[in-house]
RNA sequence: GGACGGGUGGUCGAGCGGUCAAUGGCACUGGGCUGUAAACCCAGCGAUCUUCGGGUCUACGGAGGUUCAAAUCCUUCCCCGUCCA
């Protein structure tokens, strides 16, 4: 067990990589009474894959945990239903039980990567949400008002440019915040777009006669495009629970500039670190590839495994430093024909391409090659009277090993 | 309930009777350069058939209609917004 922290000690820790705490000295008064504080952070039930974004989170919460803090995992399967407004969602078609619980498990699974599952309450707000009776819940309602619930940025901005705002996008704030009242947190945590809902909860505690939670924001982590947050439904994202190959790729498919921003809120390094970074690679005394291959092997490491890293590293090399193939790739099946197949049907046969059309562009383009030979006639065809074994690359990472039958 | 404006391809946004599979930006895809970076350059970006010239089908909120011809005009329905009540 660790030793013992003080609050002065804690607190330090905690501001670390955050990007507000809203009060810092109710914190502290919160953590020199010396209980285990009750940390609560939600969790969106529809997108249980978890990605580099979400640790960032998720190490603060752990963070809280070795400090003997007790960590609530709250799955927004009620308001869910809403949909937070601050993305551009309006509308989500309610999920079944069933794929709440089996969305529950999926996150376990990845959420124990990094958090401890001896300290880690994992809870569902529609346990309370759900039980609410119309008349409490316009009880919950009389708590707030519109204008304030207006103020919001997204909704003020949607507001202004004309588009819809539903009622009840209004009452997701009020939701989320009675969690916080439900559960009596004392710390809530989350991306600093939450701050809005955050803040509500405070409020609400504040009605209900309870003293209000502390918020701690931490940063958004930039997607891979390096223009929107990092999410799934934009597919700019690193999932956790992706294999080792795929993180590293992924890493390095990111710009420079991005790099750095990944290593500030992904690793341990410390903004000196970093500025000494971007001095060596600016005198040159580093390569920036090299720098991004080790923030690669860093964050495939973390999830994969060290070992798994270093063979990520190892096959991107090949593949891309040296034009090779790499260990796994998709593998097809097919039966031999005796005339000679138009290319361009094969491949949209196979699903290598979706159409003709598009197979057509890809080799108009020059993005197919077969066996190493780059095709270049769109009317091209192909002998496959023989059985054998054939490569067929589509773009830089289309890999398919087709496998030639009687 | 009333007045007005609007619904176009992944997105933004032109077009407002034919030459429109629909200008343009963005996104995306492929190629080139490189470090699978950025920037930049080139090409593509509904489906399908093709003797590679082109043909066919499906698309501009839904349904009808006018017309030789409609994304464009009319009717109606649905949806969205603004202002008024």
């Amino acid at each position: 067990m660790s030793m013992i922290k003080s609050p002065e000690e804690q607190l330090k820790l905690l501001q670390k990589g955050a990007v507000e705490i809203i009060r810092e000295e109710e914190l502290l008064r919160k953590l020199r009474t010396g209980r285990p504080l009750l940390v609560k952070t939600g969790f969106d039930p529809t997108a249980p894959d978890l990605h580099l974004g979400h640790t960032v989170l998720l190490q603060k919460m752990k963070q809280f945990q070795d400090l003997g803090h007790s960590v609530v995992f709250l799955i927004g399967d009620f308001t869910g239903l809403i949909g937070d407004p601050t993305g551009r969602n309006i509308t989500r078609k309610p999920m079944s039980r069933d794929e709440i619980l089996q969305n529950a498990e999926t996150y376990k699974k990845q959420v124990f990567k990094i958090l401890d599952p001896e300290k880690t309450i994992i809870d569902f707000n529609s346990r309370w949400l759900s039980a609410l009776t119309s008349e409490e819940f316009i009880r919950l309602c009389a708590k707030y008002t519109v204008a304030r619930v207006l103020e919001r940025d997204d909704f003020t901005k949607r507001l202004k440019a004309g588009l819809p705002i539903s009622i009840h996008e209004i009452l997701y704030p009020l939701a989320q915040g009675y969690d916080s009242v439900a559960l009596r947190a004392d710390v809530e945590l989350g991306g600093t777009d939450q701050k809005f809902n955050l803040l509500v909860g405070r409020d609400l505690q504040r009605e209900y006669g309870q003293e209000p939670q502390v918020i701690l924001t931490t940063p958004l982590l930039e997607g891979l495009d390096g223009v929107d947050k990092m999410s799934k439904s934009l597919g700019n994202y690193v999932g956790i629970n992706e294999p080792a190959r795929e993180i590293y790729g992924k890493i390095l498919s990111i710009t420079d500039e991005l790099m750095f921003k990944y290593y500030e809120l992904l690793t341990d390094l410390t903004l000196d670190d970093i500025r000494e970074l971007k001095r060596d690679i600016a005198d040159g005394r580093k390569h920036p590839k090299r720098v991004k291959q080790d923030l690669a092997l860093v964050l495939a490491g973390r999830y994969c495994g060290a070992e798994a890293a270093r063979q990520a590293e190892e096959e991107f090399e090949r593949i891309f430093a040296q034009k090779g193939a790499p260990d796994e790739m998709i593998r097809l099946r097919w039966g031999c024909e005796e005339k000679p197949v138009p290319i361009i049907d094969l491949l949209a046969k196979l699903s290598i391409a979706k159409s003709k059309a598009e197979a057509r562009r890809l080799i108009e383009a020059g993005g197919v090659t077969i066996d190493g030979v780059r095709v270049t006639d769109p009317l091209g065809r192909l002998d496959i009277s023989s059985p054998r074994d054939m490569q067929i690359k589509v773009g830089k990472r289309g890999f398919n090993l087709v496998e030639l039958f009687k």
